[in-house]
Formats: structure tokens, sequence, C-alpha cells
DNA sequence: TTGTACTGTAATTAATTTTATTACAGTATG
DNA sequence: CATACTGTAATAAAATTAATTACAGTACAA
């Protein structure tokens, strides 16, 4: 992960739920991160879609936590944006080689293990602890 | 790390392992990855830059481990081509929001100790166990 | 002592990914 | 019906990553 994603994730859960209950507007939410609202938003239907959050259109409108910040994982968080793996991609090396036919799954087993790793250290806060620091 | 480093250095340094003493040539080592051998050179540097390769110029010059494989631990490795936070970036987010000016820390925090178990777990691997494996 | 096969490295280009922006249709509210 | 939102597409800009070309320097070996 090069990217901003998920700090942009847990940035927008963290004020959900820092807002308790508020509706906030992407143009709020994205006034705060310091992004483009555009980008808020694409994330909101992201994270909702993974059940985190909900959303209302027209008037007034905007996004609110799903469930209770106790009951959301920084671990849901990071599996919502999570697209790439997280130690990265692999090559695609020569099969004619010993060596290069049999890399990629050896390394795509170490990252699997490492990322579940992560996963699971990440299962052990919530949001709610998340932001009891602020 | 939305990149293949990581991959490549693994493969490099199975490829030396594997290959038991010999010296490999960038040439080689490229055929095996199937990328450019310079970027595997400028990744042998940076190996060496890190005391895990030895290379030498010249004619029937190239590259070997320098120290045996069960000396050198996968989060060695992995510390050799990290560049960029294993989670991302952060946002550069507005100071005026509450949320906005402390959330950095927070997420570094969080960054930091995640980080910190995947090199922990690469650390209980050994690039002789890794090795093993082929 | 010269040809050959390498490394090291700079410079450039190409490809890919990520982020920002513009634009607007659709929706809910008062 | 005006207003303030979301959702989403399309595009552009920026940043990152990988590939390529080029060549000076080094070591070996005939």
């Amino acid at each position: 992960m090069g990217n901003v994603r998920f700090a942009t994730a847990i940035h927008i859960m963290t004020l959900l739920a820092y807002m308790d209950e508020e509706v906030l507007s992407s143009e709020y939410i994205a006034g705060s991160i310091n992004i483009n609202p555009v980008l808020v938003r694409k994330e909101l239907v992201n994270l909702r879609n993974h059940g985190l959050v909900q959303s209302r259109e027209g008037k007034g409108g905007g996004a609110m936590l799903a469930k209770p910040p106790k009951q959301i994982l920084l671990a849901d968080i990071y599996n919502a944006v999570r697209q790439a793996p997280l130690l990265g991609r692999s090559n695609h090396p020569n099969p004619a080689c010993e060596v290069g036919r049999q890399i990629n799954r050896h390394i795509e087993d170490l990252y699997d293990k490492a990322e579940q790793t992560l996963v699971h250290q990440l299962g052990k806060t919530t949001l709610a602890d998340f932001v009891k620091k602020f």
C-alpha cells in the first residue's frame, strides 16, 4: 500500500465516531482531511459496501457509522480498503528456472501469513479504542 | 508497498542461496526473475549496502551472499527494501479540526506498531528456511 | 596489452497507479 | 420549487515505478 487510502478511511471513521450520531457531509469530512470531497464520497460508498457506514442522500444528507464504534475493528477498516497484497506484487519469473518456477507460490504463502498477522493485530483495536485517544 | 521490490529482493537472495557459493551475474539473475538487468544491479547495490551480498566487478564478476543463509533473516531483506511505511502515507489534515490536528500522531503510532509486528514475524524465518522449500 | 565480460551508475523514457477536478443526474428536505 | 446533498462518470494531472539505453570503470585471461 503505497497509497493513502487506509489513513483516509481511518480519518473518516474517526470523525464519524468522534462526532457521535451526527450526519457529516463529504464536504465537511474532506475539509478535515484536506482532500477532494469526491474522494471522500467514493470512500464512503466503499465503506458502506463493507457495512461500516450508512449514508443519506439529499439535503441534510451525509454519512454516519453503521454500528457503534465498539463493534468496529481497525481490521474491518483495513479489509475495506485493502486492494493489493500488503507486501507488494510478485514478478512473472522465468518458468524454465527451477527457482523461478516455484518462487511465487512461496512468496504468496509468506505474504499471506504476514498479512494475516497484521490483520490479527488490527483486530485487537476497536474504533472506540482508537477514538478514545483524542 | 504497491511495488515489486521485496519480491525481487527475495528472488535474488533465494537464487544466490540456492546456487550456493556461485557468483551470479545480473544478467543471469534478471533472466530468472524476468526483469531488466539494470534493476537487478541496482537492487544488488542496495542489498550490498545492507550487508547482505558481496559483489565483484569485471569479467567473471557478479554477486554472492555476504554470509550464510542461516544468518540472514527475511526481516533483513524486508528492511533493506523498505522505503515507505507499510500501511501507506498519511494525509495533511486540517489543523483547525480537532481530529485533523491529532490524527497523524495516532496513525503513525498504529502504523509503527503494525510494522514492528510484521518485522518481528519476518525475523522468525531465515533465508535458509525459505530456500529449504525449493 | 588487448579483447571480453562483467559492475556501477546516470539519464531518459515509458508505463502504471493514484489523486484531483469538473460536471451533472438523482434525491430528500423545507 | 430552491437548496443542499450523494453518487458516479469522465478526464486530467501528478506521482511513482519500471524499463531502457548508454557508457565509464574493472578484472580476467589469452
